[in-house]
DNA sequence: TGTACATCAGTGAACGCGCGTTCACTGATGTAC
DNA sequence: TGTACATCAGTGAACGCGCGTTCACTGATGTAC
């Protein structure tokens, strides 16, 4: 079989798309490299040609995972009219709750990631300074530490919430988890506007 | 070898510190039936006569830790004359965050868990609302209900932070996380308390 | 134009390993006579 | 008091299984002559 000459390339950039959506669904210890491959419709000895291990794959698919999260959901809440309102309400609903595979990596994955010492935990920290950055840049503040320091903090909340809002199994439950989550955000940055 | 009465059932709950301790420093799926029975000083075949399945197990060390960590903490700090300050630091304590074995369960387990259907998910879930009323208690606020949304939102922030914290490597940074988590609970209770 | 060869993405059997689980066995002690 | 037997927490070999990884191979296509 003789493929185009960019196949090798849009069958890795498969192969990290899925490998994306898998560990922030299941984690990255419960998806294998061959249950992975036959997703992608291929064979497992095939992976290795693509990526030298899985630690390789899950450092790749995380930083794929972490850009196209953070950049779907921020640039979207950067053109609403209230920024920083917009993304709080988008992070914190229902559908992000329920769409793990497509959302955001810290929520699905800090937890599990933050206890090895692997390329995959520097994938993860490294990209969360820039992305605080970038939610401070939605908050009313000027001065750029501050709204680094408020970023974290709310964005810690946002993600706290939307974890116990996966934990708990009762629908109505996980939906008022949400709520305060959303209520308590917007009391923070009223906070932080100095209103 | 002949043993004392209640030998066997010092031997489970020795089983069941060891696991409660490691399933939070290491993740539950990443510490074996083997590796838990040598940490006893015994070898695995034995695990079966004192419990069902390893799933069994989860279960009732999630359950030990649980009650031992929320017990420690929330007791620590409804004796300190600011209940809720005390908590607060406490949780986001460079202590805290160096100690996952002794620490929250949430935080250390909640997105692990959330994947699966099992008892584990159960135990923790069913923790999640009693542990929320005992931190609305700490709270001014006197109705039972806005006490439990802001003891959500205030926990959420808490645990998010502290995983943000366990996850950065730079310990400067990472103990300024904390800070930021701290400072903004403190801004939390004050909007709660109508200050 | 026709044939021989090179390319190389993907195949699938095989590797050693650790997992959760089972089970026939051990051996120190208590009890029965 | 001495012997035979019952108890039962713990032992360790063995089970099937899936893991990550390796590697000789396939076979459709492009190139050389």
């Amino acid at each position: 079989m003789r493929y185009s000459p960019d196949h090798k390339e849009e069958t890795r950039i498969k192969i990290l798309g899925i490998a994306a959506r898998r560990f922030r669904k299941e984690g990255v210890e419960a998806v294998g490299v061959a249950s992975l491959m036959a997703d992608a419709g291929l064979t497992h000895g095939g992976f290795y040609a693509h990526f030298k291990s899985k630690d390789d794959l899950v450092a790749a698919a995380l930083n794929d995972a972490l850009c196209e999260s953070s950049d779907r959901i921020l640039s979207y809440s950067e053109q609403a009219e209230k920024p920083i309102e917009a993304y709080i309400r988008a992070y914190l609903s229902p559908r992000h709750r329920d769409a793990a595979e497509n959302g955001c990596t810290f929520a699905a994955l800090a937890a599990e990631v933050a206890r090895h010492s692997d390329p995959a935990r520097q994938t993860l920290h490294r990209a969360l300074e820039p992305y605080l950055d970038r939610i401070g840049r939605l908050l009313p503040t000027t001065d750029s530490v501050s709204a680094r320091r408020q970023a974290t903090a709310l964005f810690s909340l946002l993600m706290g919430s939307l974890q116990l809002a996966r934990l708990t199994e009762d629908r109505d439950l996980s939906d008022s988890i949400l709520k305060s989550g959303v209520k308590a955000a917007l009391d923070l940055v009223s906070v932080f506007e100095g209103v």
